[in-house]
DNA sequence: CTGAAAGCGCTTACAG
DNA sequence: CTGAAAGCGCTTACAG
């Protein structure tokens, strides 16, 4: 059925079928120009032999390489990961495969970028919620398409505002939270926002400014985290030392936060939602379990309507045509952590 | 401070440095063999124009790519996204970067593994729980560097016991289960199987087996799944349908089975732990929270372990030496699915 | 220590 | 519709 060893080249697919490298190529590269009969024998001896091309020969030849670079810069757990599996699902049905890339901090995440983006042959490349710093300046897109996934270029971010993205809608999600915190008589929130170099928390962060502007009678603050659930804890921990008396409600910033919130509460022996509420962000699969209040981001959809973005701009090549920016909504949870407790 | 467009080849470099392609890759390559001074006037061309060898050449070539393939079969959710962070964490020490793909199924998983192990070049490749019927004759092991995760060969699988591996203590985290389970006083036990072409699940059913054969006081019952939420949850309504008095305890295969139990017991309103017991694998990090009693599973302590003994064989290039074969333990988590009620 | 040359396995104009 | 040829950007013997 198959050789053992040594796989082999397009060359001696070509000599098992009488013809020659260049119509094997174009077989391969579905080129319209090739006899049935050709064809078909050429099929035939790939098929016998599972000829499979070498992917880093085509990428060096300037072809197709069938290769999606994904850059994923490391927040939160399960975040990239379900966004990667959306992305595969729909890179499978093109033939396409991930060369899925961990950056260690913004550095890392440019060098990578600049590795594939002009050094390797990708198809199209998928940046995950980078740094804002790489839409600043630093770098440039390149000829390569490019899809921004949670995250978007805009005017300050020259070249970058016409590149494709797709984002969640935060302003709408991050609204109905806080009208939902607001209706339940909440007049003290404290956003526990996440870094300044991430769209979504900066976007976050925005909304929930500009809901204390149009609501004056409010009283808002906003302390720091990274977004994860120990930086969480820490931040809250801090903030009640600094409050002995603290607010009505914590607005974190993601899930992984609004955890942290928890224990440091329980920590100092202040109930929730008792003595005070809390609201996540994304719908972490442990949150349903732990009732916490959070808007849902369909995180497999976000990576799938990336994908899609990206493979309709391989197919139209339309370099010209003009950006898509998808927007996916957040549909809110409410849950007991920003109820009041039944009265039983 | 770098040029926009086109970046630049190692033939420019050699001229900018004054030197020929074969010197300035030679000090890509790290090379011993080349004057100080050349190097440092090499080294500040690279450094100035921020070159980066063309990924793909240097694969065609035949050298070093720093890449390492990472192929993983979708069981579950968290699972593979731990053991990758782990393989990159190490990886990343190494200058290496992960070329992730996820396999749909055996077939798929077989064209990738032929795909990167002769067509592609890559530096290794490590494999994340593969299905079974991979190493049970179909393709054999090639040249490049492999290591199995979460998987192991055996005698019947030609050529694949000579592949490094790193594995996880099924047989002592199971058996403590049991025992606990036993010290509980449960006698009529459930285990809710995983498919039988994954190593982790096939090790743990023989571990139940065994467990039955060494107290035959024990009655035992076994039923298949796909070690997923949802598959958990209709075998086990199934089951209850069978037998309206259901047993003492669920031995699920792992977490992800033991939720779609819990809800299925739910469902018919049987209540855990008065009625039932249950337990998991893995530790997922919803399982703390639901009071799960579960095997702890160093998910990242496995990919950094398998990415350990990649990088050690790539480095001795020792490809005589013998197999190595990490064995990660398990730790119990007893929490109060597997507990009597509180008497308060 | 250094360079010129061959070659990795494809794709893509260019001529037929 | 098909082939011969050039070339993608590297690495690696091979001679100095």
């Amino acid at each position: 059925m198959k050789k053992e060893g040594k796989s082999l080249t397009l060359r001696q697919v070509a000599k098992l079928a009488r013809t020659s490298k260049s119509t094997v190529s174009r077989v391969l590269t579905k080129h319209p120009s090739v006899s049935p009969k050709t064809r078909a024998r050429i099929e035939t001896v790939i098929e016998k032999h599972g000829f499979r091309p070498n992917l880093f020969a085509r990428g060096l030849a300037g072809g197709r390489t069938g290769l999606i670079a994904v850059l994923t810069s490391e927040i939160g757990s399960g975040f990239y990961a379900e966004v990667i599996k959306g992305i595969d699902h729909v890179a499978s049905q093109h033939e396409g495969h991930l060369l899925s890339s961990f950056a260690h901090g913004t550095e890392d995440y440019i060098h990578l970028w600049r590795n594939f983006a002009s050094g390797g042959r990708v198809d199209g490349m998928i940046l995950i919620a980078p740094p804002l710093d790489i839409l600043s300046g630093r770098v440039q897109p390149e000829d390569v398409p490019v899809v921004l996934c949670a995250c978007r270029g805009d005017r300050n971010t020259r070249g970058w505002e016409r590149i494709d993205s797709v984002t969640v809608n935060n302003e709408k999600g991050m609204t109905e939270i806080l009208r939902h915190l607001l209706d339940q008589g909440h007049k003290e929130l404290v956003h526990v926002a996440g870094p300044s170099n991430i769209y979504d928390a900066v976007d976050r962060r925005r909304t929930f400014e500009q809901f204390l502007l149009d609501h004056p009678g409010l009283i808002g603050d906003i302390i720091e985290t990274h977004m994860t659930r120990e930086s969480g804890r820490t931040a809250v921990l801090e903030y009640l030392r600094n409050h002995p008396q603290p607010a009505d409600a914590f607005v974190a910033c993601n899930d992984l936060a609004a955890l942290g919130i928890f224990e440091a509460l329980k920590e100092r022996g202040i109930k929730v939602p008792e003595s005070v509420a809390v609201t996540g962000c994304d719908d972490d699969p442990a949150s349903e379990i732990l009732g916490l209040t959070t808007l849902h981001m369909p995180m497999q959809d976000l990576g799938r309507e990336a994908a899609r973005l990206l493979f309709d701009r391989l197919a139209t090549k339309e370099k010209a045509s003009s950006a898509r920016h998808s927007v996916v909504e957040m549909t809110l949870r409410v849950r007991s952590t920003s109820l009041p407790p039944r009265p039983s």
